[in-house]
DNA sequence: CTGAAAGCGCTTACAG
DNA sequence: CTGAAAGCGCTTACAG
């Protein structure tokens, strides 16, 4: 004898909690309870539940939820580029992180424009995340306030705060550049090159590390920097270092600001039939795919960004859970890799 | 005289569709019904609300809406990898077209393991999304029956199918390995090698359609494919140049299964004083960055990532909104971009 | 074209 | 430790 199944009119139609609450003989609440692991519930009980759950195949309806806890299982981590692969190393180290503990990771790209990451701010804010992770301190005035009114837990990539009260992890940008610079100097370098495009704040401070480095050294020439916004790329690279070699041919050391421009800086080198790390020595920035094949193997700055990724979920979960954490800045450090062409 | 705000004790504190429409006037329902533009509101009430939702600076509760619909404003995007640009460049694209609906993206990296995508497929299905977007036809059976069953309309990029059922947005990967294999004769190469890794199924169509060309050419040798599963990179196809060079030092043309392993090549090609494409063509896949930068510049296949992945988007809304779509199944083509290396 | 009622499936807050 | 009630903020389904 079989009871004909009621068609439900609305909803998904999925079991809901109410059902296996019913199926383990408590009532809704304490299935909840059960489920989410409060302590508050007898032992014999939350085995009835799960068991219940596992049988019904139960999957909690996360708008429901979402809904009565005025918050959902979201962190929203806001970047410049899903084209660098520093930004998605960095988001997949997230994910491994986080996904664990059942949280939804909503990407937002700002294409590095401060205009196009407020729009996100707004955006991810409009329907509160349980936290959210942003790429550097570089933003307009109104994302920071819509960020530090909104409540929602936060933790800085990539850079390292000025401010005590933020919670960062990532490296000295400034740093990483003065040890190019001195790595260049030591290598007998005389006329050492700044090649950079995109124009970022993380750009520009290592730039800045260079240049001091440079100055301190009383080797800094100022028309041996090239500063461009058009994005990083190989093509942009060939560009720029024909171009600074062309004008200034005595250059024998360049700094070029990540690793696109600086296979470019190869490429063309060998078009030019110029010697690299001979007539001039070439050092990248980041360490990505590639650096340690090319011909001469690049010598290059190898930024942790796997490990800030996950680094910074697990400091955003300490927050989220509001347990203390040692320390709000974590810097990570970075490794000047040598190799072949300086 | 003021009155104090009751403290809300529970809910976000923002404004809520109820507030909107006393504002303006009407009942909620009408103010629902007003903001989602349905017709049958009349244009004068239209405004009043909009006017009040202004004011207020109303955001619809996206939990809400999603619990009362039981269904989300999100689109899951089921990809193999996010380092591999051909995926991020789709993702951009899709973003590009579906965030203007206000449409979510929720990306899911199945790191080219099908275990792991059922996993996906599985995790996004249990709060359904109003639409998917997958990549290729290669999954497991469960995967496959659990997106069938949901009712979620679904895109299928990066590969045509062999079906007509199904929404699909792609080229014929097997056509452009058969491109490649003629153009290597054309050229007048003899020997010519596969050399493939990862091996997907787009991948492993590739190179079945440059096997097929190589066959009626009469000119296929089994020991001049190299297929391993390890993942692609610049590294690896500095190895594996290497080992079929050795090998076979007659090779004269080569077919490496996409742009990271081709450049792996010419980077190993030049450290083994071979030259490019005097001695041995090279042919890479997809035309990413630096395939028209490098030394010598890459022959190579440009694929329509971006188009691809806005085609698809496009294809998925209508298809969401229950619009007829004139054909499933959108070929994008191909282009053998043909420059120094072969 | 407009609205009062009910419901989506959870969790919070209050009792016991 | 357990539960009945109320509420989260929308939309569906039914009337008029």
């Amino acid at each position: 004898m079989t009871t004909p199944t009621p068609r439900k009119t609305r909803g998904t139609g999925r079991p809901t909690l109410e059902e296996v609450a019913r199926r383990a003989g408590v009532s809704t609440i304490t299935a909840s309870r059960a489920l989410r692991g409060l302590s508050s519930v007898g032992a014999e009980y939350v085995d009835r539940v799960r068991e219940a759950a596992r049988e019904l195949n139960y999957v909690a309806n996360s708008a429901a939820r979402a809904l009565a806890r005025a918050q959902s299982d979201t962190v929203a981590v806001l970047v410049p580029s899903l084209t660098n692969n520093v930004f998605t190393d960095a988001i997949e180290a997230i994910h491994t992180v986080l996904r664990p503990h059942g949280i939804e990771i909503l990407i937002g790209n700002s294409h590095y424009s401060r205009d196009a990451e407020e729009d996100l701010v707004r955006h991810y804010l409009a329907s509160p995340p349980m936290g959210m992770m942003v790429t550097g301190f570089d933003r307009t005035e109104a994302a920071r306030r819509l960020i530090d009114a909104s409540g929602v837990p936060c933790v800085y990539m990539m850079e390292l705060a000025k401010a005590e009260n933020v919670y960062c992890v990532g490296f000295s940008q400034h740093e990483a550049g003065d040890a190019v610079a001195k790595h260049l100097i030591a290598r007998g370098c005389h006329h050492n090159a700044f090649i950079a495009a995109q124009l970022d704040q993380r750009m520009l401070q290592r730039g800045e590390g260079f240049r001091r480095a440079l100055q301190r050294a009383g080797m800094h020439e100022p028309d041996l920097e090239i500063l461009t916004p058009a994005p990083s790329s190989i093509g942009l690279g060939c560009e720029l270092f024909r171009q600074i070699m062309t004008r200034r041919p005595d250059v024998d050391g360049i700094f070029l600001g990540n690793d696109d421009l600086a296979q470019g800086a190869l490429f063309e080198a060998r078009r030019m039939n110029i010697r690299v790390p001979e007539d001039v020595a070439i050092v990248g920035f980041n360490d990505l795919a590639g650096a340690a094949d090319c011909v001469p193997r690049l010598t290059t700055v190898r930024t942790p960004r796997a490990e800030m990724g996950r680094t910074a979920a697990h400091l955003l979960l300490s927050i989220m859970r509001q347990e203390s954490v040692p320390t709000p800045m974590i810097d990570l450090g970075f490794e000047l890799v040598v190799r072949e062409s300086a």
